[in-house]
DNA sequence: GCATAATCGTTTATATATTAATTATTGCTG
DNA sequence: CAGCAATAATTAATATATAAACGATTATGC
């Protein structure tokens, strides 16, 4: 069994993959004056109304102290609000403004469409293997 | 068919993927103190002598922008040098110093027994069709 | 109840990514 | 040969990642 090529490992294919797949949604992301990680964070608000940052965090796969400022940013855009919970007052509550909200019906569509087309191009086994072969080495401890 | 939830897109499991694997090599180059970059522009020197900034940018699959600074920064450290091409007075070739050549011995092994044991840990079969999938995936267009 | 540990958000310092533009050099074409 | 396009490396501006630490608040053990 020969040595691996470097190119070959996987780290390396992940990130050239992401080189070759993240560039046409970024270019939707910048028409609207968004970065792809400001997209995430719309994103994932869009289904859940609120997330305390951590939480947030968690389901963008942004690390907290990127997301800090991410959300800083996104406030004087004015497309979330930071709402400091009663409950616990340790925990920030992130809330879509309306107009954060209102972005949704604009951009989806682009995406969606953008995303149709990548997979579209692929093999279904292939793109399916892919997929399910990443979860499991995700998983590994 | 349902809409694909976010959390299972492509490049959500990409980044997911490489959240869970990258940390364990990492925390070996930081031993070394080395970051993933320079690692990589190590990786790369020491099967090629030689590379011009873009060709390693290509190889490294690291920006040029980005990579300009890095060798700054292994420069300083004593890990390479830049010789500017006779040949082409444009072009700037990185060559690794003896620092640079003598860091193989170390680091390689360490890095080879964690990739494997991270490669061990996941079903050949599935580990050789995710790579394949990505392979797949990147070359679209 | 109280000391202490754990949690949440944040800050800090340094490094890298992204996008556009710039400089120096070379290649090409009329 | 002049003029101009293409290339290589770099700079600039802004945003994000990484790793460590910190302050405020809450949970926990005794």
């Amino acid at each position: 069994m020969p040595i691996e090529q470097f190119s070959h490992s996987l780290p390396m294919v992940l990130y050239r993959t992401l080189d070759a797949v993240m560039p046409r949604f970024r270019k939707i992301f910048n028409e609207f004056g968004l970065t792809e990680q400001q997209w995430r964070v719309l994103r994932v608000l869009w289904d859940e109304e609120a997330l305390t940052l951590n939480r947030l965090a968690a389901l963008t796969l942004i690390p907290p102290p990127s997301l800090v400022g991410i959300v800083d940013r996104m406030e004087r855009a004015e497309l979330v609000t930071r709402q400091r919970s009663e409950a616990d007052r340790r925990k920030v509550n992130v809330v879509l403004t309306s107009q954060g909200v209102a972005l949704e019906d604009e951009i989806m569509p682009r995406v969606a469409s953008a995303y149709a087309e990548l997979k579209q191009s692929v093999d279904p086994q292939t793109w399916e293997r892919a997929i399910d072969g990443l979860n499991a080495i995700a998983a590994v401890r």
